[in-house]
Order: C-alpha cells, then sequence, then structure tokens
DNA sequence: AATGAATGAGTATTCATTCAT
DNA sequence: TATGAATGAATACTCATTCAT
C-alpha cells in the first residue's frame, strides 16, 4: 500500500530475480504472476508496466542466463594466448562441473525443475545457436595447430553442443546421479573422436576437478 | 444421442487415430478432449472408460509410435547377415529419408507441431533409451570386423542418437529447409568420426537417396 | 457440492431467469457470472455447458423478452374481428400501460437499469423491426377502412415505434415522472397526425386507463 | 522525455482533437487513456491535469460537437427573413445531407463506429433536449403563416427530433446503405403528416440535393 | 459400454486513476 | 505544467475429470 518508487533498472532487475526463484521452486506455469508480485510487494499492474507478459519475463531470465554463460565461454574460447588444446580442456572442465563458481548453482536451478522443459529445451537451442561458431573456430584453430583433425568444424560444434546437452540433462533424460557420472566419465573419449585426436588426451582424469 | 456399441478394441483405436490427428492438427495442449468426442460422436464418458487420462492417451500414441519405428530399426540391427557397415548404412538412410514408407509420414506428423514439444521431446528419450543398446551391439561387431575403432560403445550409441534427434529436429531447432538439408549433409562425416572410421565411408552420395 | 442433476430446459431457464433478476439489480455489466451461479448454487462451468457466453444469455434474455411483447402485440394486430381504429387504441393503451399485467412489469425492470442502456437499445431496435411489419398492416387495413389516411405505411410504422419507443423510454432521456407524463398525454395528437385522422380520436381520455 | 510546454488551450484541444480521432478509430471503450497520451507523446499525468477522466473528455466532445450542430440549426430556426416552411426545407436539407459542410463530416464520423453507440444515444438526447424548443418555435411561426396545422408544436418537435435521429442512424439500425436511403425517402411525407400540411410539400425532390 | 450433465479449480491481463517529484 | 512510476480492482472462460443413470 504504501507507493514505493524505485530506479526502473532496479526494480526490473528486482522482477526479473523474484521471478527466476518462483520458477526454480514451482515451475514456469505453476507460477502465478500473483506470486511473483505478492513476494516483491508490489502491485499486479507494476509487473505489466515492466513485461509485456509472464512470458516475456521468461525470455528476459534465459537471455540472460545465456549471456552469463556466454561471457566466460567466448572469454576462453577467444583468449589469444590457448592452444585449441587448452581451451578445449578448461571449457569441458567448466561445463562438466557441478559447481558453476559463487552461488550460481542456485540461480539457474529453475531450469531443472521439471515443469521447466520447455524453457529449458529452448535455452539449450539458442545456447547452441550462440556457441556453436565460438567453439567452431577453436576447432579450426586446433586443425591448424596439428592437434585436431576434422572437416566440417561448424557442423561439429553443433551437434556437440547438442549432444552435449541434452544428453548430460538429468532434467531431460531423468538421470539418476549414478547414471549421469557414468555419462560424464564417457565425454572424453567422444570428443577425442569428433575431433580426430589420439586417444587419451581428453581421458576423465585430465579434465574433472583435482587435475592440472 | 443414438448409441452406438463397437468392439472395444476397435473404439480404442479410434479414439487413438482421432487424438493423433488432432494433436497435429493443433497441438497436444490445445486438443481439448471434448474436440476429441466431439469429432468421433460419442460422449465424454465414453473417452474416460476407455483412457484413465488425456496423458495416457499422449503415452499410448508414443508408445505406439516408438513401436513402429523400434520395429524395422531392430530388424536391421539384429540382421544375422550383413555386416555392421551395412547395417548403419540402412540405418541412416532410413532415419535421413523424409519418407518413413508407406504413408506413415502422415501418421506421426503429429510431433512436428510446434505445440508439441514437449511430447516429441519425450518420444526422443524414449528413443535413445531403447535404440542405444541395438545400436551399441552393431558398434561392437563393427569393432570386431575391424571397420569401426570405438571404445565405450553403449556412450557413444546413446550420445549419437540423442545429437541426431534433437539436432535435426526442425521442430526444436526452427530450422528452414535449407538449413536442416545442409546439416543432413554433414552428418556421414560426423559418424565417420564417431567410429574411428576412414573418412568417405559414410559420405553423403553413399547415404542418400539415389545411391546403392 | 452436492451434484443435483435437472432437466435441461430447466436448468436453462433457471440461469436465464437468475441472470435476469441480476443484471436488473446491478446492470449487465456489472453482474459476474460468478453473481450467477452463486445464487444458483451450481458450478461456474454449469454456465458455460449451457451458454457459450455472458453475452449469449442476454440475447436469449432479450430473445425472450421480445417473444413476450410480440406474441399480445400480434394477438391483437391480426385479430379479425376489430377495426383498424380498435385495434390502435388496444395497442396504444397496451404500450402505455405501466402495468404490463400479471407482475411482468418486475420481470423486464432489468432494461431500466442505467447501466443497461445498449442492451436496451438492441432491444428496441430489434422491436421496431418486428413489429414494423404488423403495425403497418394495421395502417393499411384503417386505409381500407377509411380511418386512416397515410401513405408509405412501413415507413410510418418504423418511424412512429422508433419515435414512441425512445421518445418515452425514462432511462435513455432520463425523463422525470411527471416529464414523461406529459409526454404521454401527448402521443394521442401525434398519432392522429402522423395516421392523417380527425383530430381527438386518440385523445388522451379514450386512451388511459378508466376509459372504455 | 523532453519535457515541451504548450499553451494550455492548446493543448487541451490537441488531447481532444487525439481522442476523438482515436474514438472513431476503435472506439471510446476500445481507447485507453494511454493510446491518447502515446500518440500525442505527453505522459498520462498530462492528461489528467487537463480532464478529471475520461469520460470528461468524451463529454467535451460531445459537447463541441453539440455546438457546432447548434450553431447553424438556430441561425435557421432564428432566422427573421424566411417562413416556417422554407426554414423547415432548408433544415432538413442540412440535416439529411450527407457532406455537413467544409470537412466536419470527418470529423465526427467517430460516432459512427459501432463501438460509440451509448455516446451516440448521449449525443442524440443531447440535441433533442436542446434542438426541440427552436424547432417548436419554427412549428409555431407555421401556424401563425397558415401552412402547419398542429397542435403541441414542442411535443411533436422533440417526437420527430428522436424518431428523425434514432430511425436514420446506420450504427443504431444497422441498416445497409440501400436500406438507409429508402428511409431518407420517406422522410419527407412523415413530417407532412405530423405538421399536418397538404401532401407533396416536402416531396423527396424538393429536401434531396439538385433541388433550389 | 455409453451417456452427458455437472464440477470447480485456476489466472493472466487491462487500464483508469493517483501522486510524489 | 508535466512527468511516469505505481496502483489495484475486477472477471470471463477453459477443460480435464467425475458420476449417476
Amino acid at each position: 500500500m504504501p507507493r514505493i518508487t524505485k530506479n526502473p533498472q532496479e526494480r526490473r532487475e528486482e522482477i526479473l530475480d523474484t521471478a527466476q526463484a518462483l520458477f526454480g521452486q514451482k515451475g514456469y506455469q505453476q507460477t502465478a504472476v500473483s506470486d511473483i508480485v505478492k513476494q516483491i510487494g508490489v502491485a499486479q499492474g507494476t509487473f505489466y508496466y515492466y513485461f509485456k507478459s509472464k512470458e516475456e519475463v521468461a525470455d528476459a531470465i534465459i537471455a540472460r542466463h545465456l549471456a552469463h554463460m556466454l561471457e566466460p565461454f567466448s572469454k576462453v574460447a577467444g583468449n589469444g594466448q590457448w592452444t585449441a588444446y587448452e581451451k578445449m580442456k578448461v571449457l569441458l572442465r567448466m561445463e562438466l562441473s557441478e559447481d558453476k563458481g559463487e552461488g550460481h548453482e542456485d540461480a539457474f536451478q529453475y531450469l531443472h525443475h521439471e515443469n521447466n522443459a520447455l524453457l529449458h529445451q529452448n535455452l539449450i537451442v539458442k545456447m547452441v545457436r550462440s556457441f556453436a561458431p565460438l567453439l567452431a573456430a577453436v576447432f579450426e584453430q586446433g586443425v591448424r595447430e596439428g592437434d585436431f583433425n576434422i572437416k566440417e568444424p561448424l557442423a561439429v560444434a553443433e551437434f556437440f553442443l547438442t549432444g552435449f546437452q541434452f544428453w548430460l540433462d538429468s532434467a531431460i533424460f531423468h538421470w539418476t546421479d549414478a547414471e549421469r557420472r557414468e555419462r560424464v566419465q564417457s565425454i572424453g573419449s567422444i570428443v577425442e573422436a569428433l575431433l580426430g585426436m589420439e586417444p587419451g588426451m581428453f581421458s576423465a582424469n585430465r579434465l574433472l576437478p583435482g587435475e592440472h
């Protein structure tokens, strides 16, 4: 009831953050707009002052998420110092680690709610489309450096990202923890094959935490 | 109003067929149970006499679809005469051909309705889970025959099926026809890499229609 | 909560009656569908089982109302015994009397709620369109009988009904009771003029209650 | 964002003009206050600085419209030179002509949007109330001049204006163009009857464009 | 085996209006 | 004069499912 005016930027983020949290707890469909505004303590209309629809919020969250993921990925992929082989090791480690850094694992858990499958699928599609060109460039670098042996780097990048993201997604495949771990163990040799490398270059013990 | 009694088997199929047709026209969510029964000309209650829920119908349709696809796949994979290399060529051709045989292309178009993404995702997951062991056996055969060079056949089979099914799905990736065709062209060399084969063994002209 | 099944005819009327009563108390727009079903004691869905929308209910009420009014009107207009002059006297008396018979004055009060102006306007338009041909036939009869002198009976009938219904409608013109009474007094001489009659044939004391 | 200060008179008119234009395009109810201010390029608050409510704007537009119509009407009705018969001919011609002069036909088209029926009805009621006394005076003049034969000139004026305005309104009666034209043809003889004149004095060819 | 009337939970969205600045 | 962020009330409609017959 008391009218609290905020910096529009701030208010927008506030709505985004709250929506994201609730989507994670109850799923997108199950979260009512009224849930969101009640939690923030603003009027229903305020929500619609900032976003045209509930869907637009979901899109904005995904876009934000995508940007968050793209940044470190492109930093590594575009690094001028490293060899392609080193980049791949880093990228794989990044993607495979459960812990994405300081608290981010919570921030994006919302996608793993089983009611968010569609949202999730859309995110993966967008990721593949935006990461693939960067990854293809790394592949090409690797070919020039003599470590990779590969034709059609862009197609392979897309195929790999697609398989990687969907296959290892427990929310999609309903893997148990053990099942997922087994599959993570196999990723190394799949990458080696796809990139035409010597076996063992991406052996699990070189990829998983604890290695250096 | 006229009460028409039918053979239960027949009535069940009638509901399944009608539901499938409508899912294809409007999508699963957008198809109301009332749409289905109205089209058939029976009462709402009749629907629930045969199925516990709308979801059960979707599951039944998917199961039916899965069975339809599994049959030719396992026939090829389990064939005692062919080499693994021959089997792979046939399987790839089967999956890549737009025309899945006698009229079936229509029967399963329903999955390509953009509102059926979730149904579609579920089908792919089930396909991967049931096809992978068969495909892995073919891989192992190929290794024994000296044509394939591969470790962890089951993991590779799963990974490949996942990538293949999701990546080439226009309803999921929103590919244009041209975009999809490009990607189909690249599949051959991806398979060669994954199976550790000589380049060119699965070149597009050996896979696509017209080759023998 | 107890499920009470009724004869569909009966249930339909029940909804219509309740809606009409509420429209009269609060106006069409101000009456929520939930108000209607709560009053009856059925579920929201029951309403929509019988009517596609709230508007359809309003239309049905108006149609019913129109039928109720058309019946006595056409009985008089089509009577084989009376002269046109006698018919006109009876019709004018009917329309001018506040009391439309056995309790009907309540039943159709809903239109006079100021929030029902649009509904009301639609009803008048429909009335004019359906009464005019009957009235024109009476005019023609009067001409044949030598009492009326009139060209273009249909146009005059439409014009007269329109003027009559709108002008004397207190909800539209916001007349006070006194203002309306004055105007009712003048109707007789207007009719005389329109029908080309001798003055005094429809003098107020021949039209209003108390006369015979 | 740039704050543009204008002459208050000007700004007020700007709002009125814009609102009128939008009411004509989408109807009163369908036009949101936000539509109006967006079109002008001012803030929501500015609207409410000039008008207490959306309804007040509608009232102001109608009042303006009424004034525009009243002026020529009263000029003719109050003219000292003409006979009542001449005045009536001019007035009828004015009202029946599709083209109300220099571009005004566009300015008031808004009323003919079918969603403005209520606005329209209100305007007609106000017109009747303000034109009737002027018209009654003309009737009385005609009686004195021996051309009209009429009792109760005010009542007849009100009745005539009401019938005329509602009956010939295509937005209210949903007349087709042809239907409306037929009715316009009949107006002359209705006026003759109401004013107790000789037939033919207001024959269509004396009223419609082309006559002098 | 079939009917069909009845249930009832569930919510995104609009928009006129206010008010602190 | 003007801004624009914030308010908050208000509701028609869908549809999967049930159940008495």
